[in-house]
DNA sequence: TAGATTGTTAATCGATTAACAATC
DNA sequence: TAGATTGTTAATCGATTAACAATC
């Protein structure tokens, strides 16, 4: 790892590597080409080559990459063996959807802390860990420490929660809402899951078949 | 509507000039121009021209852009007048969630049927349709004919079900498997929620905070 | 060794930004 | 009219693709 700054389509290409590569294990390939590689993802092997290129010779001339320490290389820098603490505000539909169906410790992060202000769903147990009133979130994060959120409440309440998140030391955010907390902050990391955006992609695509 | 051929990061731009336009609108705004568009929305005022500029003429010199014009015109080639017919493939914690959480209507988009193959959950009501025994998918997709499939079954199932779905007619796929159906079937539309790359992208961000 | 495939440089392609004449 | 801001062309920047020498 380390060479320099990493352009943003490559970093938006390496879960799916990893992906890929983790599918190939499990069908019990130990060696891939980058052509071979590239024809199964719908790329170029020139751009595979040059991805993997980014961060240290993986392959081997005449030989390829063997898929596990590739796999496992990309891996360590997504970051997924650095564990980092998290919690999860908003355990509405959606929130409970995302905490119950999402494996985050495959990903490195852990949840230590579900909070919502709605009383009725405060108490309940999700995976062994309580959902807390909101209103404790400054006490838990100053004692927990945690460095991420996940965000799953509505717009409106987003813009409050954020800055109160950041005040609080939050790094990262992994953001349901439709609220872009990145122009706000801009030090801050955010990964939007901006699903509403996707499905309108989805619609402009069925109605322009022409291309 | 109607130039040429639009490029990938202008068409996944339009769903966030539709979100902000409707915002500016709900605060009262009546016009914008391109330059505080684009300093609201972390872009350069060129582009937001550029963009616009792909399907029509929709400013007026020395004015700006009528908001409320601006957006439906937006909304008109998003396509998000034009109603098509889904069904929800996958009712877990997942498919439910979505199935309750997503404003389908706002997007062009009618959930006509559920399906599921978790016995226990056939029978049950999302918003006053039945979920459906996935065994009579055939059956009611060739009497109702729908265009579009919202698919949230795991990877290991997603081979099968999506081959069927593209049988029996369906043109749209809005992906949350971990599935590629568009290496399959180039000629559907595919647009896939990877929800777990996004996670890892942020692992990735938050373990190279020195860029 | 001969064949295969990488790592890397150079060429191409496409998207973004800058500039400015047109015009409301 | 003067000022503002668009629409559009040209310049720049960055990402992808092609090519090939290095080497396993």
């Amino acid at each position: 790892m380390g060479k320099a700054n990493i352009s943003n389509p490559v970093i938006r290409r390496l879960p799916r590597y990893y992906r890929f590569l983790g599918e190939l294990k499990s069908k019990g390939f130990t060696r891939i080409s980058s052509g071979e590689l590239s024809r199964r993802m719908g790329l170029t092997a020139s751009q595979v080559r040059q991805d993997f290129n980014c961060f240290g010779e993986f392959g081997q001339q005449g030989y390829g990459y063997n898929v596990d320490i590739l796999q496992s290389e990309i891996g360590a820098i997504l970051g997924l063996n650095k564990m980092h603490k998290a919690v999860l505000i908003g355990v509405g539909n959606l929130g409970r959807a995302v905490a119950q169906h999402i494996n985050f410790n495959l990903f490195g992060f852990q949840i230590i802390g579900y909070f919502e202000q709605k009383e009725s769903l405060i108490g309940q147990m999700i995976k062994n860990t309580p959902i807390r009133n909101i209103r404790d979130l400054d006490e838990f994060c100053r004692e927990n420490k945690p460095e991420v959120a996940v965000l799953c409440i509505p717009k409106e309440g987003a813009k409050v929660i954020s800055e109160q998140l950041v005040r609080l030391g939050i790094k990262g955010f992994w953001n349901f809402s439709h609220y872009d907390i990145s122009l706000n902050y801009p030090e801050v990391q955010v990964e939007n899951v901006h699903i509403n955006d996707s499905l309108m992609t989805l619609s402009y695509k069925l109605n322009n078949l022409d291309k």
